[in-house]
DNA sequence: GCCGAAGGTGAGCGAGCGCTTAGTGTGGCC
DNA sequence: GGCCACACTAAGCGCTCGCTCACCTTCGGC
Protein backbone atom coordinates (compact mmCIF):
# COMPACT_ATOMS: atom_id res chain seq x y z
CA UNK A 1 0.00 0.00 0.00
CA UNK A 2 0.86 3.65 0.03
CA UNK A 3 3.63 4.42 -2.12
CA UNK A 4 4.46 1.28 -3.15
CA UNK A 5 7.25 1.13 -5.96
CA UNK A 6 7.21 -1.19 -8.71
CA UNK A 7 10.55 -1.87 -10.93
CA UNK A 8 10.72 -3.09 -14.96
CA UNK A 9 11.51 -6.13 -14.28
CA UNK A 10 10.10 -7.56 -10.73
CA UNK A 11 7.91 -6.67 -8.39
CA UNK A 12 9.42 -5.20 -4.99
CA UNK A 13 5.71 -3.71 -3.72
CA UNK A 14 5.46 -6.24 -0.85
CA UNK A 15 9.53 -5.74 0.72
CA UNK A 16 9.00 -2.79 1.96
CA UNK A 17 8.87 -4.16 5.55
CA UNK A 18 12.57 -5.36 5.04
CA UNK A 19 15.64 -2.76 6.79
CA UNK A 20 17.86 -1.68 6.50
CA UNK A 21 17.79 -0.75 2.70
CA UNK A 22 20.75 -2.63 1.19
CA UNK A 23 19.06 -6.08 3.07
CA UNK A 24 15.91 -5.26 0.89
CA UNK A 25 17.53 -4.95 -2.03
CA UNK A 26 20.19 -8.07 -1.63
CA UNK A 27 16.79 -9.47 -0.84
CA UNK A 28 14.80 -8.37 -3.94
CA UNK A 29 18.43 -9.41 -6.01
CA UNK A 30 17.39 -12.75 -4.90
CA UNK A 31 14.06 -13.32 -5.45
CA UNK A 32 14.72 -12.53 -9.42
CA UNK A 33 17.41 -14.92 -9.18
CA UNK A 34 15.67 -17.70 -7.57
CA UNK A 35 12.35 -17.23 -9.84
CA UNK A 36 14.71 -16.83 -12.77
CA UNK A 37 17.15 -19.84 -12.16
CA UNK A 38 16.01 -21.60 -9.37
CA UNK A 39 17.31 -21.73 -5.62
CA UNK A 40 20.81 -24.29 -6.22
CA UNK A 41 21.41 -23.11 -9.70
CA UNK A 42 21.75 -19.21 -8.38
CA UNK A 43 25.30 -18.31 -6.79
CA UNK A 44 25.82 -15.65 -3.62
CA UNK A 45 27.78 -14.15 -6.28
CA UNK A 46 24.71 -13.63 -8.27
CA UNK A 47 22.75 -12.10 -5.76
CA UNK A 48 24.95 -9.90 -4.29
CA UNK A 49 26.14 -8.74 -7.77
CA UNK A 50 22.56 -7.93 -8.83
CA UNK A 51 22.11 -6.07 -5.25
CA UNK A 52 25.46 -3.85 -6.43
CA UNK A 53 27.33 -5.18 -3.49
CA UNK A 54 30.58 -7.71 -3.01
CA UNK A 55 29.86 -11.26 -2.43
CA UNK A 56 30.91 -10.63 1.13
CA UNK A 57 28.17 -8.50 1.79
CA UNK A 58 25.44 -10.87 1.87
CA UNK A 59 26.67 -12.47 4.89
CA UNK A 60 26.40 -9.14 7.23
CA UNK A 61 22.64 -8.92 7.00
CA UNK A 62 22.10 -12.41 6.11
CA UNK A 63 23.73 -15.89 7.73
CA UNK A 64 23.31 -18.18 4.94
CA UNK A 65 21.93 -18.19 1.45
CA UNK A 66 19.37 -20.63 3.03
CA UNK A 67 18.19 -17.76 5.68
CA UNK A 68 16.81 -15.45 2.41
CA UNK A 69 14.68 -17.78 0.96
CA UNK A 70 13.13 -18.43 4.20
CA UNK A 71 12.83 -14.93 4.91
CA UNK A 72 11.49 -14.65 1.31
CA UNK A 73 8.99 -18.11 1.82
CA UNK A 74 7.88 -16.21 4.75
CA UNK A 75 6.84 -13.05 4.02
CA UNK A 76 5.59 -14.65 0.71
CA UNK A 77 3.21 -17.14 2.52
CA UNK A 78 2.27 -14.35 5.00
CA UNK A 79 0.89 -12.27 2.18
CA UNK A 80 -0.61 -14.61 0.38
CA UNK A 81 -2.50 -16.19 3.60
CA UNK A 82 -3.61 -11.78 4.28
CA UNK A 83 -5.12 -12.00 0.52
CA UNK A 84 -6.92 -14.77 1.00
CA UNK A 85 -7.96 -13.99 4.70
CA UNK A 86 -9.38 -10.30 3.64
CA UNK A 87 -11.81 -11.81 0.75
CA UNK A 88 -12.65 -14.82 2.81
CA UNK A 89 -14.33 -12.53 5.72
CA UNK A 90 -15.89 -9.78 3.16
CA UNK A 91 -19.36 -9.45 3.85
CA UNK A 92 -21.46 -11.53 1.17
CA UNK A 93 -22.52 -14.72 0.26
CA UNK A 94 -20.26 -17.76 0.05
CA UNK A 95 -20.26 -17.61 -3.89
CA UNK A 96 -19.42 -13.66 -3.82
CA UNK A 97 -16.93 -14.49 -1.11
CA UNK A 98 -15.23 -17.54 -2.92
CA UNK A 99 -14.94 -15.50 -6.77
CA UNK A 100 -13.39 -12.88 -4.24
CA UNK A 101 -10.80 -14.90 -3.04
CA UNK A 102 -9.85 -16.81 -5.77
CA UNK A 103 -9.75 -13.89 -8.47
CA UNK A 104 -7.57 -11.95 -5.74
CA UNK A 105 -5.31 -15.02 -5.18
CA UNK A 106 -5.05 -15.65 -8.88
CA UNK A 107 -4.22 -12.25 -9.74
CA UNK A 108 -1.52 -12.10 -6.70
CA UNK A 109 0.22 -15.64 -8.36
CA UNK A 110 0.25 -13.52 -12.03
CA UNK A 111 1.20 -10.29 -11.48
CA UNK A 112 3.78 -11.15 -8.84
CA UNK A 113 4.83 -14.25 -10.80
CA UNK A 114 8.43 -13.90 -9.89
CA UNK A 115 7.63 -14.05 -6.26
CA UNK A 116 5.17 -16.38 -6.26
CA UNK A 117 7.22 -18.93 -8.16
CA UNK A 118 10.09 -18.79 -5.59
CA UNK A 119 7.49 -19.33 -3.01
CA UNK A 120 5.14 -21.89 -4.57
CA UNK A 121 8.00 -23.96 -6.10
CA UNK A 122 11.30 -23.29 -3.54
CA UNK A 123 9.77 -25.01 -0.94
CA UNK A 124 11.90 -28.21 -0.92
CA UNK A 125 15.12 -25.98 -0.95
CA UNK A 126 14.23 -25.20 2.98
CA UNK A 127 16.02 -27.35 5.85
CA UNK A 128 13.89 -29.10 7.63
CA UNK A 129 12.76 -26.66 10.38
CA UNK A 130 12.16 -24.00 7.80
CA UNK A 131 10.08 -25.95 5.95
CA UNK A 132 7.99 -27.29 8.68
CA UNK A 133 7.06 -23.40 9.71
CA UNK A 134 6.30 -22.73 6.25
CA UNK A 135 3.73 -25.61 6.18
CA UNK A 136 2.00 -24.70 9.09
CA UNK A 137 1.19 -21.27 7.52
CA UNK A 138 0.26 -23.43 4.29
CA UNK A 139 -2.33 -25.25 6.46
CA UNK A 140 -3.69 -22.11 7.37
CA UNK A 141 -4.28 -21.36 3.48
CA UNK A 142 -6.06 -24.10 2.70
CA UNK A 143 -8.60 -24.03 5.93
CA UNK A 144 -9.33 -20.68 4.55
CA UNK A 145 -10.38 -21.94 1.57
CA UNK A 146 -12.09 -25.19 2.87
CA UNK A 147 -14.17 -22.65 5.13
CA UNK A 148 -15.61 -20.63 2.21
CA UNK A 149 -16.55 -24.39 0.48
CA UNK A 150 -18.21 -25.69 3.38
CA UNK A 151 -20.21 -22.28 3.94
CA UNK A 152 -21.42 -22.91 1.19
CA UNK A 153 -22.00 -26.15 0.72
CA UNK A 154 -24.15 -25.47 4.47
CA UNK A 155 -26.36 -22.67 2.80
CA UNK A 156 -27.05 -25.50 -0.57
CA UNK A 157 -25.37 -22.64 -2.58
CA UNK A 158 -22.92 -24.94 -3.62
CA UNK A 159 -22.57 -28.76 -4.21
CA UNK A 160 -19.59 -30.44 -3.67
CA UNK A 161 -19.02 -33.63 -2.85
CA UNK A 162 -15.33 -33.99 -1.89
CA UNK A 163 -15.08 -30.87 0.18
CA UNK A 164 -11.09 -31.69 1.19
CA UNK A 165 -10.40 -33.07 -2.69
CA UNK A 166 -11.76 -29.82 -4.39
CA UNK A 167 -10.56 -27.36 -1.46
CA UNK A 168 -6.97 -28.84 -2.97
CA UNK A 169 -8.30 -28.34 -6.70
CA UNK A 170 -8.66 -25.18 -6.24
CA UNK A 171 -5.91 -23.67 -4.19
CA UNK A 172 -3.50 -26.07 -6.78
CA UNK A 173 -5.28 -24.40 -9.53
CA UNK A 174 -4.97 -21.03 -8.17
CA UNK A 175 -0.99 -21.87 -7.54
CA UNK A 176 0.13 -23.41 -10.78
CA UNK A 177 -0.48 -20.04 -12.20
CA UNK A 178 2.52 -19.23 -11.25
CA UNK A 179 4.20 -21.42 -13.51
CA UNK A 180 2.64 -21.12 -16.66
CA UNK A 181 1.88 -17.25 -16.74
CA UNK A 182 3.85 -15.26 -18.32
CA UNK A 183 3.90 -11.44 -18.83
CA UNK A 184 3.82 -10.96 -22.04
CA UNK A 185 1.41 -13.47 -22.74
CA UNK A 186 -2.33 -12.67 -24.16
CA UNK A 187 -3.66 -12.29 -20.55
CA UNK A 188 -3.40 -9.62 -17.69
CA UNK A 189 -3.44 -10.91 -14.54
CA UNK A 190 -6.92 -9.26 -14.01
CA UNK A 191 -8.44 -11.76 -16.59
CA UNK A 192 -6.86 -14.80 -15.41
CA UNK A 193 -8.32 -14.03 -12.17
CA UNK A 194 -12.16 -13.52 -13.49
CA UNK A 195 -11.59 -16.63 -15.60
CA UNK A 196 -10.14 -18.94 -12.67
CA UNK A 197 -12.95 -17.31 -10.22
CA UNK A 198 -15.60 -18.66 -13.16
CA UNK A 199 -14.39 -21.51 -13.35
CA UNK A 200 -14.11 -22.04 -9.88
CA UNK A 201 -17.39 -21.31 -9.15
CA UNK A 202 -18.46 -23.99 -11.64
CA UNK A 203 -16.27 -26.57 -9.78
CA UNK A 204 -18.26 -26.20 -6.69
CA UNK A 205 -21.69 -26.13 -8.51
CA UNK A 206 -22.39 -22.92 -7.65
CA UNK A 207 -25.95 -22.03 -8.54
CA UNK A 208 -25.34 -18.78 -10.78
CA UNK A 209 -22.08 -18.18 -11.85
CA UNK A 210 -22.35 -14.24 -11.53
CA UNK A 211 -19.81 -12.70 -13.83
CA UNK B 1 2.89 -52.86 -20.98
CA UNK B 2 4.38 -56.87 -21.39
CA UNK B 3 6.44 -58.00 -18.46
CA UNK B 4 6.61 -54.34 -16.86
CA UNK B 5 8.42 -54.70 -13.65
CA UNK B 6 7.42 -52.17 -10.46
CA UNK B 7 10.59 -51.06 -8.58
CA UNK B 8 9.73 -50.57 -4.72
CA UNK B 9 10.23 -46.54 -4.46
CA UNK B 10 9.78 -45.41 -8.04
CA UNK B 11 8.09 -46.28 -11.48
CA UNK B 12 10.34 -47.82 -14.07
CA UNK B 13 7.07 -49.30 -16.13
CA UNK B 14 7.92 -47.19 -19.27
CA UNK B 15 11.81 -46.54 -19.67
CA UNK B 16 11.66 -50.47 -21.09
CA UNK B 17 12.96 -48.83 -24.17
CA UNK B 18 16.41 -47.51 -23.03
CA UNK B 19 19.14 -49.68 -24.02
CA UNK B 20 21.48 -51.06 -22.84
CA UNK B 21 21.03 -51.92 -19.43
CA UNK B 22 23.56 -49.73 -17.31
CA UNK B 23 22.42 -47.28 -19.50
CA UNK B 24 18.50 -47.37 -18.34
CA UNK B 25 19.71 -48.20 -14.74
CA UNK B 26 21.70 -44.69 -14.66
CA UNK B 27 18.53 -43.34 -16.32
CA UNK B 28 15.92 -44.80 -13.96
CA UNK B 29 18.56 -43.37 -10.99
CA UNK B 30 18.41 -39.81 -12.52
CA UNK B 31 14.98 -39.34 -12.25
CA UNK B 32 14.33 -40.65 -9.01
CA UNK B 33 17.50 -38.33 -7.71
CA UNK B 34 16.06 -35.12 -10.24
CA UNK B 35 12.97 -36.36 -8.62
CA UNK B 36 14.19 -36.06 -4.76
CA UNK B 37 16.21 -32.59 -5.21
CA UNK B 38 16.17 -31.23 -8.06
CA UNK B 39 17.96 -31.02 -11.17
CA UNK B 40 21.14 -28.47 -9.92
CA UNK B 41 21.00 -30.42 -6.54
CA UNK B 42 21.90 -33.53 -7.79
CA UNK B 43 25.32 -34.87 -8.93
CA UNK B 44 26.76 -36.77 -11.16
CA UNK B 45 28.45 -39.09 -8.42
CA UNK B 46 25.20 -39.08 -6.72
CA UNK B 47 23.14 -41.05 -9.90
CA UNK B 48 25.94 -43.22 -10.41
CA UNK B 49 25.95 -44.29 -6.88
CA UNK B 50 22.07 -45.01 -7.15
CA UNK B 51 23.16 -47.44 -10.06
CA UNK B 52 25.67 -48.82 -8.33
CA UNK B 53 28.45 -47.64 -10.58
CA UNK B 54 31.43 -45.41 -10.54
CA UNK B 55 31.27 -41.41 -11.23
CA UNK B 56 33.01 -42.21 -14.64
CA UNK B 57 30.75 -44.75 -16.13
CA UNK B 58 27.65 -42.22 -16.56
CA UNK B 59 30.32 -40.67 -19.11
CA UNK B 60 29.92 -43.70 -21.34
CA UNK B 61 26.63 -43.80 -21.89
CA UNK B 62 25.85 -40.10 -21.64
CA UNK B 63 27.70 -37.12 -22.93
CA UNK B 64 26.33 -34.39 -20.07
CA UNK B 65 24.25 -34.46 -17.45
CA UNK B 66 22.14 -32.73 -19.14
CA UNK B 67 21.68 -35.08 -22.09
CA UNK B 68 20.32 -37.60 -18.83
CA UNK B 69 17.63 -35.09 -18.34
CA UNK B 70 16.96 -34.35 -22.24
CA UNK B 71 16.02 -37.87 -22.29
CA UNK B 72 13.94 -38.31 -19.40
CA UNK B 73 11.96 -35.74 -20.68
CA UNK B 74 11.41 -36.47 -24.13
CA UNK B 75 10.33 -40.13 -23.19
CA UNK B 76 8.45 -38.46 -19.96
CA UNK B 77 6.43 -36.25 -22.52
CA UNK B 78 5.91 -38.58 -25.73
CA UNK B 79 4.43 -40.95 -22.58
CA UNK B 80 2.17 -38.07 -21.63
CA UNK B 81 0.79 -37.32 -24.74
CA UNK B 82 0.04 -40.60 -25.92
CA UNK B 83 -2.36 -41.41 -22.93
CA UNK B 84 -4.21 -38.20 -24.24
CA UNK B 85 -3.72 -39.65 -28.01
CA UNK B 86 -5.50 -42.59 -26.83
CA UNK B 87 -7.68 -41.29 -24.49
CA UNK B 88 -9.03 -38.81 -26.97
CA UNK B 89 -9.52 -40.75 -29.70
CA UNK B 90 -11.69 -43.42 -28.25
CA UNK B 91 -15.21 -43.64 -29.20
CA UNK B 92 -17.80 -41.75 -27.21
CA UNK B 93 -18.86 -37.98 -26.80
CA UNK B 94 -16.93 -35.11 -25.60
CA UNK B 95 -17.86 -35.94 -22.05
CA UNK B 96 -16.98 -39.35 -22.21
CA UNK B 97 -13.67 -38.71 -23.73
CA UNK B 98 -12.76 -35.53 -21.48
CA UNK B 99 -13.28 -37.38 -18.48
CA UNK B 100 -10.97 -40.53 -19.86
CA UNK B 101 -8.55 -38.31 -20.93
CA UNK B 102 -8.45 -36.52 -17.66
CA UNK B 103 -8.67 -39.09 -15.27
CA UNK B 104 -6.26 -40.91 -17.24
CA UNK B 105 -3.67 -38.19 -17.29
CA UNK B 106 -4.14 -37.25 -13.48
CA UNK B 107 -3.39 -41.47 -13.11
CA UNK B 108 -0.07 -41.23 -14.65
CA UNK B 109 0.64 -37.57 -13.03
CA UNK B 110 -0.58 -39.10 -9.57
CA UNK B 111 0.75 -42.80 -9.88
CA UNK B 112 4.00 -42.00 -11.58
CA UNK B 113 4.68 -38.71 -9.52
CA UNK B 114 8.63 -38.96 -9.22
CA UNK B 115 8.81 -39.11 -13.46
CA UNK B 116 6.34 -36.31 -13.93
CA UNK B 117 7.86 -34.36 -11.70
CA UNK B 118 10.88 -34.14 -13.45
CA UNK B 119 9.16 -34.02 -16.28
CA UNK B 120 6.94 -31.19 -15.74
CA UNK B 121 8.91 -28.85 -13.51
CA UNK B 122 12.77 -29.13 -14.46
CA UNK B 123 11.91 -27.98 -18.08
CA UNK B 124 13.77 -24.77 -17.25
CA UNK B 125 17.19 -26.58 -16.22
CA UNK B 126 17.13 -27.59 -19.90
CA UNK B 127 19.66 -25.49 -22.58
CA UNK B 128 17.86 -23.76 -25.31
CA UNK B 129 17.57 -26.32 -28.48
CA UNK B 130 15.84 -28.93 -25.78
CA UNK B 131 13.84 -26.64 -24.11
CA UNK B 132 12.58 -25.87 -27.84
CA UNK B 133 12.23 -29.58 -28.66
CA UNK B 134 10.18 -30.50 -25.20
CA UNK B 135 8.05 -27.32 -25.94
CA UNK B 136 6.91 -28.39 -29.02
CA UNK B 137 5.63 -31.75 -27.73
CA UNK B 138 3.66 -29.30 -25.05
CA UNK B 139 1.84 -27.55 -27.27
CA UNK B 140 0.88 -31.48 -29.20
CA UNK B 141 -0.24 -31.99 -25.62
CA UNK B 142 -2.07 -28.52 -25.26
CA UNK B 143 -4.00 -28.99 -28.91
CA UNK B 144 -5.00 -32.83 -28.07
CA UNK B 145 -7.26 -31.57 -25.22
CA UNK B 146 -8.54 -28.13 -26.74
CA UNK B 147 -10.08 -30.10 -29.24
CA UNK B 148 -12.12 -32.09 -27.06
CA UNK B 149 -13.40 -29.31 -25.71
CA UNK B 150 -13.61 -27.49 -29.19
CA UNK B 151 -16.03 -30.97 -30.29
CA UNK B 152 -17.94 -30.48 -26.68
CA UNK B 153 -18.47 -26.83 -27.63
CA UNK B 154 -19.65 -27.43 -31.37
CA UNK B 155 -21.77 -30.49 -29.94
CA UNK B 156 -23.85 -28.17 -27.65
CA UNK B 157 -22.53 -30.42 -24.86
CA UNK B 158 -19.94 -27.93 -23.27
CA UNK B 159 -20.38 -24.30 -22.41
CA UNK B 160 -17.07 -22.53 -22.48
CA UNK B 161 -16.53 -19.25 -23.02
CA UNK B 162 -12.58 -19.25 -23.26
CA UNK B 163 -11.62 -22.64 -24.81
CA UNK B 164 -7.85 -21.00 -24.80
CA UNK B 165 -7.82 -20.24 -21.14
CA UNK B 166 -9.94 -23.40 -20.07
CA UNK B 167 -8.00 -25.59 -21.82
CA UNK B 168 -5.07 -24.02 -20.30
CA UNK B 169 -6.82 -24.61 -16.79
CA UNK B 170 -7.40 -27.69 -17.08
CA UNK B 171 -4.38 -28.67 -17.93
CA UNK B 172 -2.71 -26.66 -15.37
CA UNK B 173 -5.11 -28.37 -12.91
CA UNK B 174 -3.70 -32.25 -14.27
CA UNK B 175 -0.18 -31.01 -13.92
CA UNK B 176 0.06 -29.72 -10.55
CA UNK B 177 -0.84 -33.38 -9.06
CA UNK B 178 2.26 -34.15 -9.89
CA UNK B 179 3.29 -31.32 -7.79
CA UNK B 180 1.17 -32.23 -4.57
CA UNK B 181 0.38 -35.86 -5.00
CA UNK B 182 1.60 -37.86 -2.07
CA UNK B 183 1.81 -42.02 -2.35
CA UNK B 184 1.63 -42.07 1.78
CA UNK B 185 -1.67 -39.77 1.57
CA UNK B 186 -5.31 -40.46 1.89
CA UNK B 187 -6.10 -40.63 -2.14
CA UNK B 188 -4.90 -43.05 -4.59
CA UNK B 189 -4.02 -42.16 -7.96
CA UNK B 190 -7.56 -43.96 -9.19
CA UNK B 191 -9.51 -41.70 -6.68
CA UNK B 192 -7.59 -38.39 -7.67
CA UNK B 193 -8.31 -39.61 -11.52
CA UNK B 194 -12.11 -39.57 -10.82
CA UNK B 195 -12.02 -36.83 -8.84
CA UNK B 196 -10.74 -34.64 -11.01
CA UNK B 197 -12.67 -36.11 -14.12
CA UNK B 198 -15.74 -34.92 -12.41
CA UNK B 199 -14.20 -31.34 -11.87
CA UNK B 200 -13.21 -30.51 -15.15
CA UNK B 201 -17.11 -32.05 -16.54
CA UNK B 202 -18.02 -28.96 -14.38
CA UNK B 203 -15.57 -26.39 -15.77
CA UNK B 204 -16.49 -27.20 -19.15
CA UNK B 205 -20.52 -26.74 -17.88
CA UNK B 206 -20.92 -30.19 -19.20
CA UNK B 207 -24.76 -31.19 -19.21
CA UNK B 208 -24.41 -34.31 -17.26
CA UNK B 209 -21.45 -35.39 -15.26
CA UNK B 210 -21.49 -39.14 -15.08
CA UNK B 211 -19.78 -40.53 -12.00
C1' DG C 1 44.97 -68.78 -27.42
C1' DC C 2 45.24 -64.37 -29.05
C1' DC C 3 42.83 -59.86 -30.21
C1' DG C 4 40.07 -55.95 -30.38
C1' DA C 5 35.91 -53.83 -28.93
C1' DA C 6 32.88 -52.62 -25.23
C1' DG C 7 32.08 -51.39 -20.63
C1' DG C 8 33.96 -50.35 -16.43
C1' DT C 9 37.30 -48.17 -12.62
C1' DG C 10 40.46 -44.87 -9.59
C1' DA C 11 42.55 -40.85 -9.51
C1' DG C 12 42.38 -36.32 -10.38
C1' DC C 13 41.88 -31.83 -13.42
C1' DG C 14 40.28 -26.95 -13.45
C1' DA C 15 36.62 -24.33 -12.00
C1' DG C 16 33.31 -22.44 -9.18
C1' DC C 17 30.88 -22.96 -4.94
C1' DG C 18 29.36 -21.05 0.06
C1' DC C 19 31.40 -18.69 3.29
C1' DT C 20 35.33 -16.26 6.27
C1' DT C 21 38.67 -12.99 7.57
C1' DA C 22 41.62 -8.98 7.78
C1' DG C 23 41.47 -4.58 6.60
C1' DT C 24 39.22 0.02 4.76
C1' DG C 25 36.20 3.93 4.39
C1' DT C 26 32.65 6.71 6.68
C1' DG C 27 29.46 9.05 9.60
C1' DG C 28 27.60 10.21 14.29
C1' DC C 29 28.82 11.57 19.11
C1' DC C 30 31.25 13.75 22.81
C1' DG D 1 39.27 16.33 16.56
C1' DG D 2 39.52 11.73 18.29
C1' DC D 3 37.12 7.52 18.41
C1' DC D 4 34.31 3.80 17.78
C1' DA D 5 30.53 1.18 15.58
C1' DC D 6 29.00 -0.06 11.34
C1' DA D 7 28.84 -1.31 6.39
C1' DC D 8 31.44 -2.93 3.06
C1' DT D 9 35.46 -4.93 0.17
C1' DA D 10 39.57 -7.86 -1.60
C1' DA D 11 41.44 -11.93 -1.12
C1' DG D 12 41.13 -16.43 -0.46
C1' DC D 13 40.09 -21.07 2.23
C1' DG D 14 38.38 -25.64 1.93
C1' DC D 15 35.45 -28.22 -0.63
C1' DT D 16 32.74 -30.32 -4.20
C1' DC D 17 31.31 -29.97 -8.70
C1' DG D 18 31.05 -31.85 -13.85
C1' DC D 19 33.91 -34.17 -16.42
C1' DT D 20 38.43 -36.63 -18.30
C1' DC D 21 42.05 -39.90 -18.79
C1' DA D 22 45.00 -43.83 -18.33
C1' DC D 23 44.29 -48.22 -17.34
C1' DC D 24 41.86 -52.74 -16.39
C1' DT D 25 38.63 -56.50 -17.13
C1' DT D 26 35.51 -59.52 -19.80
C1' DC D 27 34.14 -61.93 -23.85
C1' DG D 28 32.81 -63.41 -28.69
C1' DG D 29 35.19 -64.60 -33.18
C1' DC D 30 38.60 -67.13 -35.57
Amino acid sequence: MSTAEETAGGEAQAWGEVTPDAARRLLVAAVEAFAERGYHATTTRDIAGRAGMSPAALYIHYKTKEELLHRISRIGHEKALEILRTASRREGTPTERLAGAVSSFVRWHAGGRTTARVVQYELDSLGPDARAEILALRREVDGEVRRIIEEGVESGEFDVLDVHGTTLAVLSLCIDVARWFSVGGPRTPEEVGELYADLVLRMVGARNPAA
